[in-house]
DNA sequence: GGAAATATTATTGGATACAATAATTCAACG
DNA sequence: CGTTGAATTATTGTATCCAATAATATTTCC
């Protein structure tokens, strides 16, 4: 190929990705916005938390790939960790699609929050500094605020960050983690199972937590946050099918 | 290219794995043992796990693949999955180390642990069949009979595979998954912070355990785990250094 | 017309090729 | 002789391509 035809196939169409290397792709990055693999897993995550794909929708991976400008590759790993998290099923062969958690599944995952919230809410009542319960209070302003204009994806997002929040100050990674892990779980059961006509959130108990974590009462903190769990559960319909998924043999018995 | 020069092509190296499918591969996985992803995960976490692979080791991806004799894409597989339980660092160009954990992260595996595991073994004991406890005595067993024998490697594989059984025997598929990833760990804590001269395993405080699941006493066996678990860590000697790396900040303040 | 069989298309799985970075060797210099 | 700088080599990161499977459309036959 001459130079000239060399030139004329770049006019055509541009170069293949694939030749050009990180170091232009990652120009690409400042000045396309191109974004990278984490990047990708936080907003699909995101979208699957804030309800905007739910349960049982397909994340086909060319889909994705074109609408984050990105090569199959990139996508094949966020759907691989995202699977791990058990956020998204992956079938052989078939792909992934946003997973619908059973409602064993559901009860597990608050057994396992009742577990260790409590815990991480005491060791956070003892690491907090003044600066940390400001940023509390500040955070339950924020999810008040999002009530009032009732942006339910704010509501939903702020609320899990919240948890998140006081797992951070609890300065245990892993339980840190696995807490994360069963947060974004309980927003796919939450849509699953939510009763219509009865919140799930209730209203102010996150300020409640806070003014524990403030007067440094571990114990209270760490009672309240057990009521809180129970109350989220509670207030859940596991009867309630999820969502047009047919249990013939619940059916016919 | 004809017929004949395909052959010959044939007859001077074998046609290239790539592009002779998954059902001619699943063909040579039966016949020459050409192990899947699953299976080299689990022998790659083994040979950590046992101690054959230390902390520090790198694990070089062609190298991993010449061993199994698969693509990189597989091992690529592999070394993420690992990474994603913090059992494998890596450092974005240089590739895959078996992981350090500092004496910050031991700490917090095992205060991890002392959370969940008496949970774990409180609901095993309301769960367990008489077979399940059956298990659990055979298993005893094993370690007694590995710990005459003095096999190492066996030892601290069956104390993980037991702690393991029980959490499986609770039925909370998140919490066992934790476990999982907590007890691994904890297999890298005792190589890198063992005392030498004090066994990290009491020899036999997993029979006493089962005989309080056997005599479905959930809160003796819950206290006894958590005494379990604080000998475990007590005989660690954290102040040693990790094996040769040199802290240039402890030497230097 | 409807069901079964077949052809077509779409999508996933995975090995490979190539670029970029890190590691290593070698050379030059003080 | 040791230390810095440049070439070489090794290794990782990623896009692409091809094969295999699943999904869909089409045809055939009763």
């Amino acid at each position: 190929m001459t130079r000239n035809e060399a030139a004329h196939a770049a006019l055509r169409k541009p170069r293949p990705a694939a030749r050009r290397g990180v170091a232009a792709r990652a120009a690409d990055r400042v000045a396309r916005r191109v974004p990278d693999v984490d990047t990708i897993h936080q907003r699909v995550q995101l979208a699957i938390v804030e309800h905007r794909l739910p349960p049982g929708t397909k994340l086909g991976e060319e889909r994705l790939a074109a609408v984050f400008g990105v090569s199959r590759t990139q996508i094949r790993q966020v759907l691989k960790r995202l699977a791990h998290n058990s956020i998204v099923t992956v079938q052989a062969n078939r792909g992934a699609v946003v997973s619908s958690p059973t409602v064993e599944e559901a009860r597990e995952v608050f057994a396992a929050r009742r577990l260790i919230e409590p815990d991480l809410i005491r060791k956070a009542t003892l690491a907090a500094t003044p600066a940390d319960i400001k940023r509390l209070r500040r955070h339950v302003g924020l999810e008040s605020a999002a009530r009032v204009t009732n942006d339910k994806r704010a509501i939903i997002r702020l609320t899990g960050e919240f948890h998140q929040l006081i797992a951070e100050l609890a300065g245990n990674r892993f339980l840190a983690r696995t807490l994360r892990e069963l947060e974004t779980l309980t927003c796919l059961v939450i849509i699953l199972y939510d009763a219509p006509n009865n919140p799930a959130c209730p209203p102010n108990e996150h300020g409640a937590l806070v003014d524990a974590i403030e007067a440094r009462d571990a114990g209270r903190a760490a009672a309240l946050m057990q009521e809180h769990l129970r109350h989220v559960e509670g207030a859940l319909d596991f009867a309630r099918n999820n969502h047009g998924e047919i249990d013939f043999d619940a059916i016919f018995s």
